[in-house]
DNA sequence: TAAAAATTTGTGTGCGCACACAGTATTTGG
DNA sequence: CCAAATACTGTGTGCGCACACAAATTTTTA
């Protein structure tokens, strides 16, 4: 029963009262430096750190927090992120967190900028934000600073210089567009080509994809053993699935040694659904994200690999580290990796099947 | 400023005493049909759920907790779940648990037996298990049985039946031996051959290593495509070096054919450490767990894959779940296999670096 | 039917901390 | 040198809950 140190047994070893301990342990002033250099040297002796229970019992305050997200009624990716901040809502919410969400279409700017505004309108004590239009992002971003709102940036990074944004949460897009590129290359020969393809519409105003093809292209022309040749595609309207068709049919004759596909976002389903029309199942395909219908694929051994990007984590660790900055006056590790997982038929369950990360909630 | 109900709400609502209600929330007896009648149907529509902060912090009450693991001095892999174990207290210490920990070395039978009489001794409220030996482990968890004291069974599994089991927390050997299997297929061809090494004293006592042997076997036999024989191996004195030499060069000379080694033990090292010295830089390797020299050799290309068990994590649920359960009355999932990470040259700093990890500690 | 016993109910205290306010010591200025 | 201003310090209350104990009510018994 190692008895835990109080506030009172500080003040009591320094010989003051108890609100001077506090005065001195908040900065709150008030103090003379004899009480304070007592006090001081009672906190270090006795290793003190405060209950933390018990100060936030006494706050008795609420946090809003606001959480910028792409609606995910049409796209199941994003409901991960959403998942992972109701999760960790469920283990922070006895100490006042509460986060309300502002989720945009996808591909509709006008929809993002609404967001952003009505979330400046709604004075909150810290931001969670998808910025994956760049512009636009910066422009709400800088909003915020001006507001002094603390933000987290999840799944895509604006890699600027920003006084309060607490951290950034999600992959190092570059090295997964090399280790897709790896994985790729398990299946490709010398003199053989790859495409890379990215399935969005604002392709280049989207920096993580910019990223991942830098990455790509890095890997094979760092390739010692073997010669091959990147294609670099885009299509823009990724549910005009005859399109799509047309679009590889016409990719693959003009370049008949496309021996494999990496496709930068979460529709490679779609990409293999073109690929089974036009009776081209022989290619590999690398792609991102574990969503049913590339996870089915996955099994049925028409995807090679997925890389995970784990966007649940994403979602759960911004609120964990909102709750940190805010709270518990903790500073974070200001880019946070996640690792990039590498999802196959074989391993595929472990990742897709989200029971236990639930389980961790520390309420 | 949503307001949280409270017990008090529940009994005003109710038209009982705070003290009522508190005897219906707990079971303590004592009330009447009418009243209870009366506090359950307020706790229903006010949709009562305890603010756990003042319910722990009231409770004023410490939990021992008593974890049996090998010692990590000569072995860096056990000093992951204590590392995991330890954080995680960070986590949970104001709510009252303490751990004690037991360190036996891992091949002392002996050691193994004294530390488990030391837990019995010490009346502890639950303990976590690294059961590496089966017979001995059985007969310790058939006394945590009669003690009525509940435990967590970490890194191998034990698949027995039994009342006080919490959970078990780990990988599942079966498919990762199996995982690791297609990772080797990778690089060989049809009519070679590949072999599975277990670098440990007591293999057949060691339910994980004839879990992964198993699976492995199983990849191959039911692959299609090539026809791949598995040589089966095993080395009782990882740490004998000249031995190991010795070893490797008569396998590979009875079995020229062999063009890859899986490793089911964290030893890899010391298996590409004896290849080099016998000249065989040739073989494609694939091991488990990311400690300093596997990671080296990953980076190095001399090891083409390893496994990762994730043990930080298995000692940080393992406290996790032990909280939910002791003090939340939360049982959790029986069984949690942990991913099975693929890692490569391309990811490995993606996991080797625990930095991110460490953050995600609530309180 | 009254007293005793058993059952049910309400009140009060403490967990460790934050913060308001009252109370005491020190400094300043006329 | 004394009052007023200022600087500092101690005490008390509430956060929501668990639990002990006192008070009120009902039931049992003679």
């Amino acid at each position: 029963m190692t008895q835990r140190i109080r506030i009172k047994d500080i003040a009591q070893k320094a010989g003051v009262s108890p609100g001077t301990v506090d005065r001195v342990l908040h900065e709150r002033g008030n103090v003379s430096a004899k009480a304070r250099a007592k006090v001081k040297e009672a906190l270090q002796s006795l290793d003190y750190s405060p209950n933390v229970l018990a100060s936030i019992l006494a706050y008795n305050k609420n946090w809003k927090i606001a959480a910028l997200l792409p609606r995910d009624d049409h796209d199941q990716f994003w409901s991960q992120p959403k998942e992972g901040i109701l999760n960790a809502l469920k283990a922070v919410k006895d100490y006042g967190i509460i986060v309300d969400f502002f989720q945009f279409y996808e591909n509709d700017l006008k929809d993002f900028h609404h967001q952003c505004n009505l979330i400046l309108e709604g004075q909150y004590e810290a931001v969670i934000i998808t910025p994956i239009f760049t512009e636009q992002s910066l422009s709400f971003l800088e909003c915020l600073e001006l507001n002094n709102t603390p933000f987290v940036q999840i799944n895509t990074l604006l890699n600027t210089e920003f006084e309060h944004q607490i951290c950034y949460i999600g992959q190092d897009s570059y090295h997964s567009g090399k280790l897709g590129a790896k994985l790729l290359a398990f299946g490709v020969e010398d003199g053989q080509k790859v495409m890379i393809t990215h399935l969005e519409e604002l392709v280049y105003n989207s920096q993580h994809l910019i990223d991942k093809e830098q990455g790509f292209k890095d890997f094979f022309s760092a390739l010692p053993s073997k010669s091959i040749e990147v294609v670099t595609s885009h299509f823009a309207n990724p549910y005009h699935q005859s399109g799509l068709r047309q679009f590889f049919k016409a990719q693959l004759e003009e370049h008949p040694e496309i021996k494999g596909i990496f496709v930068t976002t979460s529709r490679g389903f779609r990409v293999v659904k073109a690929l089974d029309e036009i009776k081209r199942q022989d290619l590999k395909v690398v792609g991102f994200d574990l969503i049913d219908e590339n996870v089915q694929l996955l099994i049925d051994e028409k995807i090679d690999f997925l890389i995970n990007q784990n966007p649940y984590k994403q979602g759960y660790l911004a609120i964990i580290n909102i709750f940190n900055f805010l709270i518990r006056k903790i500073s974070p590790v200001s880019h946070q990796f996640l690792p990039l997982d590498v999802v196959m038929k074989e391993n595929a369950t472990y990742y897709s099947d989200r029971k236990i990360e639930e389980i961790p909630i520390v309420l």
